[in-house]
DNA sequence: GATGAATGAGGGTTCATTCAT
DNA sequence: AATGAATGAACCCTCATTCAT
């Protein structure tokens, strides 16, 4: 009925590029619908071909989905990895990767939905394919506040932050950029520099008290 | 299936009862296999009664979903209220709110994920409900952190924050403790009173450099 | 929701007054929604009563329909027949029966849908109660018809009309009739007045050349 | 149960083919129970296929029935006017068409009986459609009443009928046709011819009395 | 390389009916 | 005399998936 339909556009096309067009039908679909209200049936139509043909490229709508996550996730490790100079300072680094990640999820809501929202609220086996790439961010975020700390703590000549608190602020600042990245792309509130500016204010301004010792502590 | 089935404890019970009962059964079915992919019958089934009662009582399987997110915003609302007391300075309140929200979530996990993870995934008119409570807490939030600003800026003769950042520090706030908590409910690698902590220390003790007007800006 | 809820008046009712308002209750629905979309829960609703109550007077739904359809069948016999004075002429009788038959089933919408509409096509046993009273009807009428075209052809001299012409005219006359009132009912253009005055011109006044012999054949 | 299975004759047929069965199943499922007492299951399997294909190709119960509804409406029209040639005399069209009514609801009760009975029993949309084609009859034989009595009026020097009485012959020729109709795919007791002599007798014959001004009147 | 035809299984919802009080 | 609590059974509809061509 109201389904936009794509013309189907010229049978016969090589592999790759059907497998590409299912792809993209399906990542718009289960990021707009949820995996559970998505049907083979809408993802085949919107692709421009029969429901047999995705069941030929894709076997199955659990393996269709996990191939969105997949794609999903790698276009985006690719985005921010492409983004950072290993060359460069740390604080320059995260940076520039907070801003590839926030344009990268701006310009992909329909990817970031699949991975941040769908992914994770379907369970097995979809949440541990999200978690692996979660991981592999928190361990390289983790790696740059280190060095950060390192370069201004021996500027200061400060002793360096306690493993502990490193990590407590790679998840910090991993869980708020997820975070702000849903919130920028369901509301469109923040603009991708802002969320990335707001994000090194805390992380990188607020270290340095944590790199002089202070801490809160109830009393 | 493999289902658990609660030993039907006796027939007949008082209507408030039964009601409770089957909201804890959905809650429970919902936060882990999600809204679409949980059915009617597992929740009778697990609330020890038939289908037709869940209707009778909660009409459909739109306003069960919807009945549960009430009761759990209003649990958890009620849980971090409770905990706070106003007279307290902002840092012991911000202190005694964190703690309450990752001590409820921690005990509520099935209700926290119905709030966090499957209310938001799965549309209108369920969003809605539990972008009402976000929007509470976000405020309660952001109230605290200018007031913190506000007694350390004063301690110090400081300017204040501008509300930019008191805003920005409360949206990093709010977006990491729901971060942590999901985290800490799927993983449980960290205690309670940790990732209370670590918010404390990063946006507490962060706040000092803040306000005496430090930025990190690229270049 | 929309339902219209009749104020509970009063508990420790007479069975028979329960039992009137069950009956008025079922025929209104009845009439308006078909025997299966009217639910047993509407009509006890209707009737200020508890489900198992009208199931204490009246046992089933199928024994509730049925008592609708004879209190209404037998209302209906009742008006016709008391409208018409024996000793009058069988034309007077017939204008008599018309006139009583048309007002009371405009009179009696619902009842008339009953019996005419909804009765009958839901199968037996439903059918075989009205097809009774359709059976004493037509055999009124055909008494009348009889009776009439016996005094006509008595005046003047002709031939009385054949028996299987009496029955047709007698059949065409009831089934006009039963079409008339159900268009009356159900589009409100035309009067009781009107509806019996066209009959009466067709039946009464046609007869004239049928007595005479006259016949339509195909040549 | 009872249910009559029709040998599922062969898989795979072309989608016009299995529509009519299913139509062919539906119309006298529906015919018989009504449609609120029909079960898309049963259609089915009278149709010899599952439950989905009947879905597919018909969308839902209410359109399932719609298209029954159209197509023995359709089918009825053809019938009769099919039937009639224009060129004839206003007498021996009506003969002719409704000898061919007769003999179309005769050769297809479960048809008729959608009409006439189920689809005027069960609200808008049905009724709707029946209305329409009720309209179309009508209006049809109002046009052969007027012209008869032109005819027979001009053969005999008389004034003309007035338009009320012409539409109320007509009125009372369909609403007599269809009683007669169902009355005889009902109890089977007259003959097609019968029934159209019959009424031939009371409208034609009778037509001479009211085209002199012969009225009855009470008094 | 691609599809029209077809289905098993299951989910949301409703309803007539009963039991215990 | 009357009801709140409860359910077995069915029904409409959808969907992931396959077969035959």
């Amino acid at each position: 009925m109201g389904a936009v339909k794509s013309a189907r556009t010229g049978r016969r096309m090589p592999r790759a590029v059907r497998e590409r067009q299912m792809l993209d039908a399906a990542v718009r679909i289960f990021a707009r619908r949820g995996y559970r209200a998505t049907s083979m049936e809408e993802i085949a139509e919107r692709a421009g071909v029969s429901k047999p043909l995705v069941y030929l490229y894709l076997n199955s709508k659990e393996e269709l989905f996990t191939a969105c996550i997949r794609r999903e996730a790698e276009a985006l490790l690719a985005a921010v990895q492409s983004a950072v100079d290993p060359a460069l300072p740390a604080d320059r680094q995260l940076w520039a990767g907070l801003t590839a990640f926030f344009a990268h999820t701006a310009r992909h809501p329909d990817g970031w939905s699949v991975l941040h929202r769908q992914a994770r609220t379907h369970g097995e086996p979809f949440a541990g394919e999200v978690a692996a790439l979660r991981d592999t961010i928190v361990a390289y975020v983790t790696g740059l506040v280190r060095a950060a700390a390192h370069e201004a703590g021996a500027a200061r000549q400060e002793p360096e932050l306690a493993e502990r608190d490193v990590a407590g602020v790679a998840q910090v600042l991993v869980g708020a950029a997820e975070s702000l990245a849903a919130w920028m792309t369901e509301t469109g509130r923040v603009s991708e520099r802002e969320a990335a500016a707001t994000l090194m204010n805390v992380a990188w301004v607020g270290l340095g008290p944590l790199l002089r010792g202070e801490r809160w502590a109830p009393r």
